[in-house]
DNA sequence: AATATCACG
DNA sequence: ACGTACGTGATATTT
């Protein structure tokens, strides 16, 4: 088996990375979006390849031989985006780090090194694999040297392999051949002029023909397109120039030992650090566990008796008694509900630990912790989960002076909602540069409560170590992006209302969901055997791949390819490919029953708690907007388009004696962008009526209000939303059925009648580009990088965001507040009613029949009041037995 | 682990 | 010439 060797291009590498993949930022703001596609394709060549050696090669930027020349003719090669160039140094860096041999010399191209160690890889008989994104190199290829070429291919990377007969079967050419056949095409990118009039059909037809531009010119005579002849004769010194700079020189001279470029760990400490200091998280995992261990001068001293934990609670009230910059590390553990464990830190160097047991008990811990709270203020790490085992002073003594608990969780969240990441060692890692163990990386699958002590000790104590060292640096940050006030009076309010709510939950009828589902499989099965009986076969209908094979191949459909892995199964497709086939309307239906029977009925069930009642989790540190998120289960996605979906939530009730109320923002986010955008048509408008879609249709349409048709008035709708998400001409017309021209003069259209509407979306993306986020009304902020990205669709893709995410962000925080402010209402007049559900625009109040009234009334009355825009906000609220009628 | 689809605001 | 509305989460299938 002869040795392996890879060698990378890594200008053109990093190149197709950069405009290949998202715009990737790290913690720091540094862009390192090329650097990370680069990794990928890289490591994805090393497993396939397994080679031997490896070098990736640069260019120098200086004037190279071959440039040189080519300047005097036109110029230089066009510079690389700023985003792009200040990733070089970087990738040179990591590839440092990995103990990766790298190349470069002035004078020389990438190509010149790349192609001259490739022949004397050649020469040593070795296999040699040569990665580039440009085809210059084909004209190395051999047997033993074969050229691949990434390509993109909807959003997947193929790799074309490129031996000597490889380039032959393409373009009839021998690799040597390929030279001139360049010469005579020419190629922009590289700055080979070419003959003019030349393209890659002429050329090819050319080289197959004659063999090389000397036989080509002794055969002038015989080329019949006069054009063709005539400028070959005429450029006869432009083609002997383009040889000479396509032409790569496989003979440079250039200091290079295989030795040096023989792969060995590339995982090392430094790598490490570099990694995690970019924030390649899933890179991380190639790491052996002895690199990524780092010693911390911390000592967690043990508590053990309940002597010893009031002096630590004492010590922490000494440290941070009534003192507005100081806060106290906790942690506390729990499995299953129950108190495992905890922790206390109030200085850099130590934290006390304690576990629960005869002595020391949950209860002991959560009275000390609720007293302390009257006078010092608590920082966590994931606040939320400590709250069942203490009441937290500032949450029912609202009003009091003292600042109120922290959470480094949800801190780390605000300076940055994109992650998708907040753990404790995360957190560590980004402000204190401190390597921890993963939660993961402790416990493994083990149970916590099952773990040896050690284990929990030093993961419950670093989370209360964390929490400390953290927290005065996560407040500073928040200070200086002028979130701190979003942090204390709503994020941190909210964090409790959220316990409070996935505590109460909600009353589900078991039987009466098992029965709806079971209603539903009659009519599923009906639905299969008839599909199975149109196909001509049996199959999985829920594979789309199955699914598209019968419909498009073997019922020969007309079909559309769509996706990356085959043809597009999704409802709007169908729809429009064969509305009127009746197979594709069982399909259709055999979807949605089977979605409301596994996501619902079946899975809804799953999650039934002994009390009767779900509980789900509403997470406060996910969405990039502001919004919060409900899973385990999503009960902010419970049907509600169709009647039989909806027919679901007749099974969610209240207890008895109580009734549903549920009220909503009606238009909120039409509203918040008639406020933001200062449209006076807009604003006009609200204060005008109620029916703001009929309203808009008029003004866009010309049609008196009276007049506006049903279609009119569904178009002007589609608009307005379209609007609101950022919209596109094409987006509104798949969305409306009607051609993207059309839709093009309703957007101009709308944008007349409402001008504001168009200046805001300017200044949104504006704005945003130049501070490089997004602000709403509170002041919370969405990072931006998408706008710089170097890539067309992305850069497109933020521009939409950018005129969203103000929206729908400020739309989330007056909810949030909305919320506060009715919860502290059903707390001070000591209601027996329980908020339990949000959704998004929605708010649902388990109500005590004898509150009804002061409910609905207060419920209207906080949220219509929660803001105050130049238009009102208007608060529908219905009650019901259950939340099919409340709603 | 990734993809396709579809439920919601 | 491209490929398309904003924000989520769950399920089933396939790699």
């Amino acid at each position: 088996m002869s040795e392996k060797l890879l060698l990378i291009d890594g200008h053109s590498i990093l190149n197709r990375a950069f405009y290949g993949l998202p715009d990737l930022t790290n913690a720091e703001g540094l862009r390192t979006g090329a650097v990370f596609g680069f990794l990928n394709i890289m490591f994805r060549l090393l497993e396939e390849e397994k080679p031997d050696y490896l070098t990736v090669a640069f260019d120098v930027h200086a004037p190279t031989f071959r440039h040189e020349i080519y300047k005097e003719y036109k110029g230089t090669r066009k510079g690389m985006p700023d985003e792009l160039r200040e990733q070089v140094p970087l990738m040179k860096e990591v590839l440092d780090a990995m103990g990766i041999c790298r190349m470069e010399k002035a004078g020389l191209e990438a190509d010149d090194i790349l192609g001259t160690i490739a022949k004397r890889g050649e020469k040593a008989g070795m296999d040699v694999r040569l990665i580039s994104g440009d085809r210059d190199l084909l004209q190395v290829a051999t047997d033993k040297i074969c050229v691949r070429i990434p390509k993109t291919k909807q959003g997947r990377t193929e790799i074309e392999n490129y031996f000597a007969k490889d380039v032959k079967d393409l373009y009839g050419v021998t690799p040597l051949q390929f030279i001139e056949l360049k010469a005579l095409m020419g190629d922009s990118s590289d700055n080979i002029p070419g003959v003019p009039k030349v393209g890659e059909k002429t050329a090819i037809a050319l080289m197959t023909e004659y063999g090389s531009i000397d036989n080509i010119y002794a055969n002038l005579e015989n080329i019949t397109k006069k054009a063709i002849k005539e400028s070959l004769a005429s450029n006869r010194e432009l083609a002997d120039l383009s040889k000479v700079l396509a032409t790569i020189n496989v003979d440079a001279d250039i200091d290079y030992s295989f030795e040096n470029a023989r792969l060995s760990d590339l995982f090392t400490r430094k790598a490490y650090e570099m990694f995690k200091r970019l924030g390649f998280k899933n890179l991380l995992g190639k790491f052996e566990a002895g690199v990524t261990e780092t010693k911390v001068e911390v000592s967690f001293e043990d508590v053990k008796t309940l002597a010893d934990l009031e002096q630590v609670f004492d010590k922490a009230r000494k440290y941070a008694d009534n003192q507005k910059d100081k806060l106290v590390g906790v942690s506390l553990i729990s499995e299953d509900r129950e108190l495992i464990a905890g922790s206390v830190c109030i200085s850099e160097d130590k934290a006390y630990y304690f576990e629960i047991g005869s002595d020391i008990t949950a209860d002991v811990v959560g009275e000390g912790l609720s007293e302390l709270s009257k006078t010092c203020r608590l920082s966590f790490f994931d606040i939320k989960h400590a709250y069942p085992f203490f009441k937290p002073d500032d949450v029912f003594n609202y009003e009091r002076q003292l600042p109120c608990n922290f959470d480094i969780l949800i801190g780390a969240y605000l300076n940055n909602p994109l992650k998708n990441d907040y753990s404790a060692s995360d957190i560590a890692g980004e402000y204190l540069q401190l390597t921890i163990r993963s939660k993961a990386q402790i416990f493994g699958k083990e149970k916590i409560s099952k773990a040896d002590s050690d284990k929990k000790k030093e993961y419950t104590s670093y989370l209360a170590y964390v929490a400390f060292m953290a927290a005065p640096l996560i407040e500073k940050r928040l200070e200086g992006a002028g979130m701190q006030d979003l942090m204390r009076d709503i994020e941190m309010p909210l964090s409790y209302i959220l316990y409070d709510m996935e505590k109460e939950g909600i009353l589900v009828k078991k039987d009466e969901l098992a029965a709806y589902g079971d209603r539903l499989t009659g009519r599923i099965d009906e639905l299969e055997k008839s599909i199975h009986d149109k196909a001509g076969l049996e199959f999985n209908i829920n594979s789309p791949k199955q699914l598209g094979e019968v419909l498009f191949e073997k019922m020969g459909l007309p079909g559309g390819k769509k996706t990356k892995t085959g043809y597009s199964t999704a409802a709007d497709v169908l729809e429009k490919l064969a509305k009127d086939q009746p197979i594709i309307a069982e399909i259709l239906e055999y979807r949605t029953l089977t979605k409301l029977k596994s996501t619902y009925a079946e899975g809804l069930a799953k999650y039934i708690e002994d009390d009767g009642r779900i509980h789900t989790n509403f997470n406060q540190t996910i969405t990039a907007t502001g919004r919060i998120s409900s899973t385990e289960p999503n009960l902010q996605n419970i049907p509600m388009r169709t009647e039989l979906g909806r027919a679901i939530r007749k099974v969610f009730v209240p207890k008895d004696g109580y009734v549903f109320a549920d009220a909503d923002y009606s238009q909120i986010e039409l509203r918040i962008l008639a406020h933001m955008s200062e449209d006076k048509g807009l604003i006009d408008a609200y204060h005008e009526g109620d029916d703001i879609h009929r309203i808009t249709a008029s003004k866009v349409f010309h049609t008196p209000f009276e007049e506006v048709t049903d279609l009119q008035r569904r178009n002007a709708k589609a608009v307005n939303f379209g609007i609101v998400y950022g919209i596109s001409a094409f987006g509104l017309g798949e969305d409306l059925g009607i051609t993207r021209t059309e839709a093009k003069q309703y957007m101009e259209e709308y944008l007349q009648t409402y001008p504001g509407v168009k200046n805001y979306q300017d200044s949104a993306v504006e704005n945003a580009k130049e501070k490089g986020y997004c602000v709403t009304l509170y002041g919370r902020k969405r990072p931006m990088p998408e706008l710089k990205s170097g890539n067309f669709m992305q850069r497109q893709f933020g521009e939409r965001v950018a005129m969203n995410a103000p929206i729908q962000g400020t739309a989330a925080d007056i909810m949030k507040i909305a919320m506060i402010l009715v919860w502290r209402r059903i707390l001070k007049e000591n209601l027996k009613s329980r908020m339990i559900l949000q959704i998004h625009d929605e708010l649902v109040i388990e109500t005590a029949s004898d509150e009804i009234d002061k409910v609905t009334a207060l419920m209207e009355e906080e949220m219509q009041n929660a803001a105050k825009l130049s238009v009102p906000l208007e608060v529908e609220c219905h009650t019901g037995s259950d939340w099919f009628e409340a709603k």
